[in-house]
DNA sequence: AATCATAACAACCGCAAGGAT
DNA sequence: GATCCTTGCGGTTGTTATGAT
């Protein structure tokens, strides 16, 4: 038995939205709320699928959205946080206020991989480009997904068939941050869009700790503390 | 003015995670 | 525990705008 498709597709539109279909998700979502996507555009009386109109209204409509162009002072954000997360352009577009996941890919795109490119940094290891392999450790926020992953890593590297930066080649840690607790972090940041709620200082699901959690309505860890007055990204010393 | 190349960005697609049953 | 459903993410594609020739 195969798998539904998300919506009727001989019956939904696609491409560009109309003026028309904008003003209908608006109102609709203003009525009732964000939720539901896959019964929002029957309900909203739009002829879209439910993916196609939660992207419209993330990456468009939302009333929160900044638009414009990023400044300069975002260009280097964007670059420290890609620096420190890889294409985890959701987590990054989660510390960049009014910017979409979408937008900031984009942007990364189009502007930054140049802007990088013509500093002579490498956009995907953010290392200059002519300076040498070095022997480094890295580490992934991203857990393997089944046990069966990690035993299938942890042979290859028994076997020599391969090393961890290979398996693990999310993230570089030339970095000197490191949450507080002093156990090995074992739980991944995020697990397929979810993030993970465990918090980094006390290690509790439902901690009361108040260091590193947002003080944002949407709930989430702050992990570089920005949001808890720590403005100044810079000093988050990298090398 | 016409044509082509490139940039910018909106939208789509496939996949995986987690919840519900 | 197995299966299905919904949602969200990241990669990719398509379309439009802009600049160069």
């Amino acid at each position: 038995m195969g798998r539904s498709p998300c919506c009727e597709k001989a019956h939904t539109n696609k491409g560009a939205w109309t003026k028309e279909e904008d003003d209908r998700l608006i109102a609709y979502i203003r009525a009732h709320g964000e939720g539901c996507w896959r019964s929002l555009p029957k309900a909203a009386g739009l002829l879209r699928c439910g993916k196609s109109c939660r992207l419209r209204w993330i990456n468009y409509l939302r009333p929160d959205l900044k638009r414009g162009n990023f400044s300069e002072e975002e260009d280097e954000l964007i670059i420290k946080f890609h620096s420190l997360l890889g294409n985890k352009w959701s987590l990054i577009a989660g510390r960049l206020p009014g910017r979409t996941d979408n937008e900031i890919k984009n942007y990364w795109n189009t502007h930054i991989r140049r802007k990088l490119l013509s500093r002579g940094i490498d956009p995907t290891t953010h290392r200059p480009i002519n300076e040498p392999a070095q022997e480094t450790t890295t580490i992934s926020f991203v857990a393997a997904n089944t046990v069966k992953e990690e035993e299938e890593a942890e042979h290859k590297i028994t076997a020599g068939i391969s090393n961890k930066e290979e398996i693990i080649p999310d993230l570089n840690l030339e970095l000197r941050i490191s949450p507080p607790c002093q156990q090995p972090q074992t739980e991944p940041l995020k697990t397929g869009g979810r993030i993970c709620t465990v918090c980094f200082t006390c290690r509790e699901n439902q901690c009361s700790c108040v260091i590193n959690r947002s003080s944002s309505s949407n709930g989430g860890y702050d992990l570089l503390r920005l949001k808890a007055g720590v403005s100044d990204y810079r000093s988050l010393e990298m090398k």
